[in-house]
DNA sequence: TAAAACAATAGAAAAAATCTATATTTTTGT
DNA sequence: ACAAAAATATAGATTTTTTCTATTGTTTTA
């Protein structure tokens, strides 16, 4: 069976009249150029170059085939051309809401991907807390959230795109990395720093750990604001610790990523879904956007079965 | 990267809008095709198939990619036929002469598919003696012989083509069938079977048994004829052993099987080539058919490495 | 509403492609 | 003509990919 690969090396060999230069064009070793053609040429029945001379020549059936072997190349590449010009048609604007404790980890993984792949569509994006997407839902200024559910509102359609871990984040040195099993109840303390009100990350830690209200008199000083960078400076500075949401986690690097953990025997997980208002007509947008999303998460956060759904507003 | 089968394989669902169906017409299973289409999927960035409707639809990208899938095929498909037509070019007239040790395990290997890929070469076998065979060539009623080389002959001129190994072949139970080793002077009995004068295999044996003449007065009939099917015929019935070329050993099935052994510490081999009058002018038929005689037979019988040549006619 | 048909998924096994190291052949320069 | 250099082929190990079997999860049909 004649492959792709093989044309293309058939190609490239007679481009550079030399077997080495092409399989470095191609990407691959010598050996690895020169087996796959003497297959294609097994598998043909016939010589495509003359090696006797240098440099090597095609023969004269080679210089047919290898003609041909470039219509296919390129009839070939046409698949993609058609599909580029396909999503041109897709077009118009969608207007996304994003929570803070997620913008920063997920937007750079589907956005970019997104309108170059559909370069008509004009993307605008807003990064505010919950109860402000859903306003503006509601008000039409928004087509789409995407924040943690389930929400609990009847004007409101949810399709969950995938499940985040809530993992720990301590001060290097703090008591908790050293346990060799860490339970939600020792969490339960006042040392843990939060985010201030309004973000649904602090409800969903103030209700996974049940504490009605945690005071945080224990810390030299009270932290009001939305960023977990900030908050993670805070705590490798001051000491203490927080939890996490799993796509922040996997953006840290080398001494930070030693100072997260995961729950035993229990994994929190918080639903992040793509919300619209009910009566949202054109859903076609938002279904790539759907699917764009989900394929830009890692295959294992797509399935809710690997822990329990923690939630954060009352039904 | 896209592959020609994936091609094919969307190629086929959409034919059978039946992702079962396809995988039987394209001789898979159905998860192979699953995945496989799966696969083209996340690669092109798009879904081909519309698996919600029964039977399976394209989508509306999917019929465009589809049809452009034809294209491809049909492109690599034309490479075939550019190589039909080119050697269809290749005509003319070409008499073979080959030996009756050889033909009937050769001939099958390599004359269908000669004559299927050069359709305009008209191709006349004879099956004779080598002697006869060298007349022949000499007075320029045949172009080519295939017989046991070298032949010493100055006015031709031999490419070799194979190596074949010198097998011992015995009537069943016979005690060169148990022992654990056989070497050549355990041959040298006057119970060997041979084909009659004139065969260059009966020489060879004679030369590799190092035995003047052998009198076959201890057998019970003397046996005349070049055919070593007949020969085997009369030892499974008469009891007795022979020597057999690799090739006649190669078609045995079941029992007879069985009733092969090599030699130990030393492998006896003749060398088979494509022999012709040294002033024969047209080179370029010779040449493809040695190519097509080499390429018929296994790849280990190519090289003379493995054991040593037995010769059958003084220099 | 149960059975049947169909496609997706998981894990193991098989096949194929690629790599490194080395041999062989051809070309080049003296 | 010969040694050195350049180019391609070959061998064996390793990695990657494909395919298979078995099973699960959906949708359709009766």
């Amino acid at each position: 069976m004649i492959t792709l690969i093989q044309l293309e090396y058939i190609i490239a060999v007679d481009k550079y009249h030399n077997f080495a230069r092409a399989s470095e064009a191609c990407f691959v070793t010598q050996p690895t150029l020169s087996m796959q053609i003497k297959k294609l040429e097994d598998d043909l029945g016939i010589i495509l170059f003359d090696r006797s001379k240098k440099p090597v020549i095609a023969t004269e059936v080679g210089r047919l085939v290898i003609d041909q072997a470039r219509v296919v190349i390129r009839q070939n590449e046409e698949i993609h051309e058609i599909i580029k010009d396909f999503n041109k048609q897709i077009s118009g604007q969608i207007r996304i809401g994003i929570i803070p404790t997620l913008a920063p980890y997920l937007l750079p993984r589907f956005a970019g991907s997104f309108i170059k792949k559909y370069p008509e569509v004009h993307f605008i994006i807003r990064e505010l807390v919950t109860e402000r997407i859903v306003d503006e839902l509601k008000n039409d200024d928004l087509d789409a959230g995407v924040f943690v559910t389930p929400y609990h509102d009847k004007g409101l359609k949810e399709w969950p795109m995938f499940y985040e871990e809530m993992k720990i984040y301590a001060s290097p040195g703090h008591r908790l990395l050293h346990k060799n099993e860490i339970l939600v109840k020792d969490v339960e303390t006042p040392e843990i720093w939060l985010l201030s009100d309004g973000h649904c990350f602090r409800d969903q830690v103030v209700n996974l750990c049940s504490i009605p209200e945690l005071p945080n008199n224990e810390l030299p000083f009270e932290f009001e604001g939305g960023s977990l960078e900030t908050l993670m400076k805070i705590i490798d500075k001051e000491g203490g610790f927080t939890l996490l949401p799993e796509l922040a986690v996997d953006e840290l690097a080398g001494q930070a990523k030693k100072q997260v953990r995961s729950f035993d025997h229990y994994t929190p997980l918080r639903e992040v879904s793509l919300v619209f208002s009910r009566n949202f007509a054109k859903q076609r947008l938002l279904k790539l956007l759907f699917e764009e999303i989900r394929s830009s998460v890692s295959k294992h956060m797509l399935t809710k079965e690997r822990g329990n759904i923690v939630e954060w507003k009352e039904g």
